[in-house]
DNA sequence: AACATACCTGACAACGTTGTCAATATCTTA
DNA sequence: TAAGATATTGACAACGTTGTCAGGTATGTT
């Protein structure tokens, strides 16, 4: 039924062996051999097994993609995940992780220990679960982080740089004007989230800026966080004229509830992400973020983690890109008193 | 180094064929030796090696989720793909296709002509693509489309009831004192898009307003297509009371556009949608929307694929599900004259 | 007691490829 | 011309599993 190397050899009176030389593009094969054999192969119509490869070579070719719920950050993640896959020898396998399924758990864990993946690039906030970092240690599996929400030096991870974006965000709209400016936080044990805080703080330590504890409001990074914080403190006695989202979607959420409160933006009161998602350019009125170069990250993770699978010294095992501003139409300067 | 059946055999003192019985949970089994082999394995840590059953079997236990670009539609899919993924024997796969790409093409054709993959999910527009289509004929791979763009009787196939529930959608609007509304089509030799349109049509008709095919704008069904299109449409003579976007995404367009003209939403003008993608709740005003029930789709889609690959005749090879209304803050009733 | 039947087990081939190594042919150099 | 280097090829084992089939041992039936 199925073609195979041995068909090949007899049709092109060789050993299997040369043919192999042929279709791995191996040296010490004679031009004619080798023309012989590529008709053959044409002839019969060819294609090697990769199941019987990948037993001898005990490798899957493949790499996984582990991602948590499928939020728009990691939708990001997978297009461009997707965009790039065609162009590597290996496949792309998606698999979501949920630490409180066991049968998740069992699946992510035979996905390894069976070896029917390579290597692994891992998503936030996966790398914070303590059972997936046991699994990762034990198996010796190699694996990259994209923009963990907590990290080490000595594990390959590809980030933006969170301090830097939110400093420059900051930056910029102080240079608007707006001094009470609150800050949608994240998980307060959080790298990316702390990150982003001391950026904050920072801009406003260099702009003298009085830093107010009451404006920096629990998000959890996502749209209804953002949503129920901004309804809550844009009741304070002195609100700000100015909320940074932490993420996009915790600004998108604020954008949501100033519109149900009916302050204008950004006439009243300015609104500015993190993360520059898809989305965001479609929010009315645009929305004012930091760029975090999801698609950069991701294709320097995927090269990282090609180098570590074929043995080549990675040039860099740690990236830190840096983020730029992208300002849309929710941010502008400070309205008179 | 790694633990094979062969060592596990030598614990327990049997032979590999029983340890392979006990692994596979076959019959006739002793219960001794069973547990003996139980025991093996787990001194051992022995996991089996996928590769070499895969060989053996002549099978990937793969499937492939085929994607175009990296829509939110496409993103929503595989959301849901991701969410049931860990529940099947099956690894799940991810693979744009960019059918311009001659190496986009040729990754799609070696990874079904390897038969790295046992099956296929196919998501549009891909399933409008001649290459891929010859392809899969000459292939004979299983694979089961989701929402095709078009569509016939003999190939499995998930979609949303695209005539009705833009008929409920037209008819609610109508309901709601509208007579002029403009639909928002996609592409004109699309199966999903005419189903769209005539669902329309059909509301019109039976509600005895009158169609006019000035009010018929394309749109491709995404935000720019939705977006110019309403720029240009809302300048006419007599515009509509209602848009009715064949996509959300067009809709989202919409919505930006009247945002951007100063024409309240839902006060002068009514947007409705078709998708309800997780975005659509997020906009402001909500979205009203034609829920397309993405994830029983998808879930259908794979257990018919599943059926298929494991040789049962699935329960049905065509669904056509209904859609149900969301109505949000953006649709109202026809304001006064 | 003879025989059928169900249960249990293992030897061995097969899956389709790549790696190792030896054998041969051809070329280069002194 | 001989010796050594280089190019070319194939035989065969190995990868780790599952499928086939034959053989053995209890158990039940006439």
């Amino acid at each position: 039924m199925t073609v195979t190397i041995k068909d090949v050899a007899a049709y092109a009176q060789c050993s299997i062996k040369t043919v192999s030389r042929v279709v791995n593009d191996e040296s010490y094969v004679a031009e004619a051999t080798r023309l012989r054999v590529q008709d053959a192969i044409n002839a019969l119509g060819y294609v090697p097994n990769i199941s019987a490869r990948r037993l001898v070579q005990s490798k899957s070719y493949v790499i996984c993609i582990l991602l948590h719920e499928a939020g728009f950050y990691q939708s990001a993640v997978l297009s461009k995940v997707m965009d790039i896959g065609y162009q590597f020898d290996y496949d792309i396998l998606i698999q979501s992780y949920f630490p409180v399924h066991s049968r998740s758990k069992n699946k992510l864990s035979g996905l390894i220990r069976e070896r029917r993946v390579d290597g692994l690039v891992i998503t936030p906030p996966c790398d914070v679960d303590p059972f997936l970092n046991e699994l990762l240690i034990t198996s010796r599996v190699p694996y990259v982080q994209i923009t963990p929400l907590n990290r080490t030096g000595n594990i390959p991870y590809v980030t933006g740089d969170d301090y830097q974006g939110a400093y420059l965000m900051t930056e910029r709209l102080i240079l608007m004007g707006h001094w009470r400016i609150a800050f949608l936080s994240g998980p307060r044990n959080h790298r990316t989230s702390i990150d982003r805080l001391y950026g904050y703080k920072a801009a406003l330590e260099m702009y003298r800026v009085p830093f107010d504890a009451d404006l920096v409001w629990d998000s959890l990074f996502n749209f209804d966080g953002g949503y129920n914080a901004t309804k809550l403190g844009m009741a304070m006695d002195n609100p700000p004229t100015a909320i940074f989202g932490g993420s996009d979607e915790a600004a998108i959420g604020a954008l949501y509830a100033l519109q149900e409160m009916k302050i204008p933006v950004p006439q009243k009161i300015s609104v500015c992400g993190f993360g520059n998602l898809p989305q965001s350019q479609q929010t009315w009125p645009g929305l004012s973020t930091v760029d975090h170069p999801v698609e950069i990250i991701v294709e320097r993770a995927v090269e990282i983690l090609l180098d570590i699978l074929a043995n080549r010294e990675p040039a860099s095992r740690q990236i830190v890109l840096p983020c730029q501003l992208v300002m849309r139409g929710s941010a502008g300067t400070k309205p008179p008193n």
